[in-house]
DNA sequence: TCAGTACCGTACCGTACGTTACGGCAATCT
DNA sequence: AGATTGCCGTAACGTACGGTACGGTACTGA
């Protein structure tokens, strides 16, 4: 019990994120078919020892992926000097960003236990990288909407349809189709080109520039 | 072996479906938990039939999920009378039609068991989901798309690229978060609204009429 | 030096579940 | 009628794996 609370604080034995990073190599091997015993081998410790630290299998999937999460943290924007082209060079950043990161290894893997315990679980996995993943995006990426709209370079109502419409333009099928095993080779080239391609599909939705399309109805 | 045959040729018997009905069911309501024995009890059969029918367990779920992947066969299109309108109503319709898929509890379970598999699976529960659906989605709309662009209602390069921004368009950020477990209710009235604005936007995008994106490039 | 702590390695236990085997029953065929 | 087939229901088997117990070792602190 109190063991969760240390995991929340963070407050981890370098031993112990080591037995995270192999459950996470682990989990990237062999998805939801990790075993305890494996992962005791891969970072040479006793079972004994995962039991304590983390409860139960539940429990070590979870840190397992708070580990991981807690890795991944977002890059502040300056709100200085902000024009048009820092707005592009955010959106298109964020765009970039986003692809290298679901088109991971490790993404891809968390996000498939995740979504197999989706729903059925106490600690609930789904929720964890739902707040990561999508939520956090959101989280990030709004700050930088909002302040476009204040300076009169976006147009939109609800900054929420605004974002969603972006992750849609920027994720399109990768993410899925990668979930469900597709080949979907996505070099720094093609990131590069499709963010630069999102980011500009956004502005002339969004665009102050541009009156073609309402958004919001 | 020559069971397999038969499932691929759809020569099942109406007992079979039936039990690859119950089956489906046990899947929405517990997930890929489901055992042999909860599908032959809630399908008033004997195990042993199930094996004698499928195989394995994993005979089992490819023979239910591929069950349920002929029952959504798409409307074909009549590419008389052809014009703005119908295409407006064609991708609308089609927006709409797709999203009260994705939203559904069997296809939410669906993709959650086939995204539980990708990869490590011998019949690859991942490539058959693949297949009936975001690929099965391209199928069904190029076609629309490109008699759009050849009565120059349209403007694209690549007919795939088009179909995956509308893709984009349309799903956002909508199956992933329901395959996470987010409790997301989608209405009819929201469908129809999302529906409409996606279709618009894609209009906005690659329509004739605008000259603002250049999706392409 | 000796108790206490932390942890590794391994052996062990209990159970759930995939898979197989078998007895019985109803229908169909000869 | 007798044989064959198909299937239900249940019992039984084997195993993988989550979880626990325990002996052994290194370190720390009194």
């Amino acid at each position: 019990m109190q063991l969760a609370v240390e995991v929340n604080e963070s407050a981890l034995t370098e031993r112990q994120k080591d037995v995270l990073d192999a459950a996470l190599a682990l989990l990237v091997e062999a998805g939801d078919t990790l075993t305890m015993t494996s992962v005791a081998r891969r970072a040479s410790c006793s079972k004994e020892s995962l039991y304590k630290w983390f409860g139960d299998r539940d429990g070590l999937l979870t840190a397992t992926v708070q580990w991981q999460a807690s890795k991944v943290r977002g890059v502040p924007l300056d709100p200085e000097a902000f024009g048009v082209a820092s707005l592009t060079s955010g959106l298109q950043r964020f765009a970039s960003d986003w692809l290298h990161v679901i088109s991971g290894n490790i993404s891809v893997a968390l996000n498939r236990v995740a979504v197999g315990h989706a729903g059925s679980d106490k600690h609930d996995l789904g929720a964890i990288v739902l707040e990561n993943g999508p939520f956090a995006m959101a989280r990030r990426l709004k700050p930088l909407l909002e302040l476009g709209r204040d300076r009169d370079l976006l147009h939109f109502e609800e900054t929420d349809e605004a974002f969603r419409t972006f992750f849609g333009l920027v994720v399109r099928d990768v993410q899925i189709r990668l979930l469900l095993g597709d080949r979907l080779e996505l070099t720094d080239a093609t990131i590069e080109r499709d963010s630069i391609r999102a980011t500009q599909q956004f502005l002339a939705l969004y665009g102050a520039q541009t009156k073609a399309a309402e958004g919001g109805h």
